[in-house]
DNA sequence: ATTATAATTGCATACGTATACAATGTGATA
DNA sequence: TATCACATTGTATACGTATGCAATTATAAT
């Protein structure tokens, strides 16, 4: 591997004034520079950023720890969040969190000496907090998904975005609601089970028991939970799914069994990823009202606290308004 | 930072038992090893992935070079790619190719020191094979696309996948047959479009110049070539569209101006993505016989080839089989 | 007890770059 | 010409870890 000592050689200076032509240091001669230059593309010279990242503890490179992208709206932020990242000079290093993985990503994570760690994958209680709050030195910040305790954390304001669905429903006639969620470790459909009770009761309607579904967002489970409702001897007339991931896996359920959406049975999810205003699909949802999404003002916030030292002290807390995208799959009740 | 120095310090030893415990050599006395596990604990010591990088010359990071993640087959393909590169033990780094970029973004990735490369950006005549054929160190494998000059490659049948397209669309009674595709600098949109006139003159068909509509795969210009082809005062009564991401795009734009797919005009894909299976979408395409994704290929041969060397000799050069799947956005012509 | 052998450990150095500091060269000024 | 300021370059070292080799200690064999 050709260094930058290499390169000194055939260039007949030292090692350093190489380093400096490469930072561009205003204080080299331009026949040096000149020189040295000519020497690297010879030699197809390539510094090492490893040796370099080793000098500097600055390695230029985020940490984005998702969930796996079967869910779409983990796709977008993915997309968006490299793409400002690269916009930056970052490099993004993509993990995927497993139920169960522990501290062990994490520890792994640190190891790599990223400059900062965006991730929508926390628990509410989550035992990562105590690791995180305990490096002052790497910022971090949460999007979707927060810490009971705080931290930074961009958010939807998830209470109010089930109850808008809710709402909606209601005033499309319909009584019998039914909910389909995740796990309540998740501060998403925990805000969005709680978000869906706080509606239901101040409009007086009474719900079975058996209408509230918990999945593990697994297709299967999704599956198993329509199936449940649809053979429900008092069936729902509206499905509410806290996440449009979770729509989608119903719709395709309830097609696929001949029932006709909006007219058998109304179905709203919450996210509004980019699918949902597909012509074929049509799905009421909720979304944010801003252009930017969640995982934008995450990475952005993100960038700014790792090249601001001073912003540090106070945490990124955004909570944003949810706002009713009305489509084709809620109807009036017949 | 808390370095094995430290630990060491505190351990009463040398770094270089830190290291040796570190790496779980066996010839460390046990109550050594416990000694120094106690100090590392006590000094939650974290060791430093970028200075081993540097002395092992070896990341354990992979560099994933792919399109940006609107077409949803990248998205798929990093999906698998991460998750099987995590089960080795490698990090990836997620870049997204840009036109226009040239060899600047593959000197940063290079610069970086992966262990190897995957890419699925690739153009047919790219000058960075050069470069990349000039590193005997970094092993490297396109899926997708291949370069013309060979390279070490996981690729579909193009040429056949079309051909499957449009004689199924043939065998339903269509004769005024359109193509959608994109830049020809792609392997993928090359063959698939040289497949498409194989076809067509095997059998026989006459079509339309203006039936061949190039996009460069964003919205705006697949939706422009959709408006023209309706609008075309010969109307053809199918499309076959290169990807699934242009199919799904077309079929958008058809629904949102009041046409019935398959009724008004049929429609098939390449790719198979997960979505099209969707009983709201039921986009007939083309995919490949296997299990395993071009991607799963390609991620595999290449940690064979990072971990055992004598592979490279014999590069990776693999072409698959489509298959034609049948679904609901194509009929008989009426 | 003495030696031979094996098991542990420490010392020194390398990886490739950046940078503080020292050293040299350059030109201007008196 | 001597002096000084400034521009340019080189020397030495640090970053944190791994590892070849030497040194030490423990164990076994005599």
């Amino acid at each position: 591997m050709v260094s930058s000592h290499d390169v000194a050689k055939l260039a007949g200076v030292s090692q350093a004034t190489v380093s400096r032509v490469l930072n561009g240091s205003t204080l080299v001669k331009k026949d040096t520079v000149e020189k040295v230059e000519r020497a690297m593309k010879e030699l197809n010279f390539r510094p090492n950023l490893i040796a370099r990242s080793l000098v500097k503890n600055k390695t230029n490179t985020l940490a984005l720890i998702t969930e796996h992208l079967h869910n779409p709206f983990y796709v977008e932020s993915t997309r968006r969040i490299v793409k400002i990242a690269a916009k930056h000079g970052y490099n993004v290093l993509v993990f995927f969190h497993q139920i169960g993985d522990g501290t062990r990503l994490y520890e792994q994570v640190l190891s790599n000496k990223v400059d900062g760690i965006i991730m929508s994958s926390i628990l509410i209680d989550d035992p990562i907090y105590q690791v995180l709050e305990s490096l002052q030195d790497i910022p971090y910040v949460t999007f979707n998904r927060k810490h009971r305790l705080g931290m930074n954390y961009v958010e939807l304001d998830n209470v109010h975005a089930t109850s808008l669905s809710v709402d909606h429903v209601v005033s499309l006639g319909h009584k019998k609601i039914a909910y389909m969620g995740g796990s309540l470790l998740a501060s998403t459909f925990y805000g969005r089970l709680q978000g869906f009770y706080q509606a239901i009761s101040r409009h007086k309607i009474h719900i079975k028991d058996s209408w509230i579904k918990m999945t593990d967002t697994s297709s299967m489970s999704i599956k198993e939970a329509c199936k449940e409702l649809i053979e429900d001897a008092d069936q729902p007339t509206a499905i509410i799914a806290a996440t449009d991931a979770i729509a989608m896996t119903c719709l395709d359920y309830l097609l696929a069994y001949g029932y006709r959406v909006p007219e058998d049975i109304s179905l709203t999810g919450i996210d509004n990823i980019d699918i949902t205003s597909h012509h074929s699909i049509q799905l009421t949802t909720v979304g944010i009202k801003l252009e930017e999404s969640m995982g934008e003002l995450a990475i952005e916030r993100l960038i700014e606290m790792i090249e601001q030292e001073d912003l540090r002290t106070s945490p990124v807390q955004i909570t944003l308004e949810p706002c009713l995208m009305q489509r084709k799959t809620t109807g009036h009740i017949e």
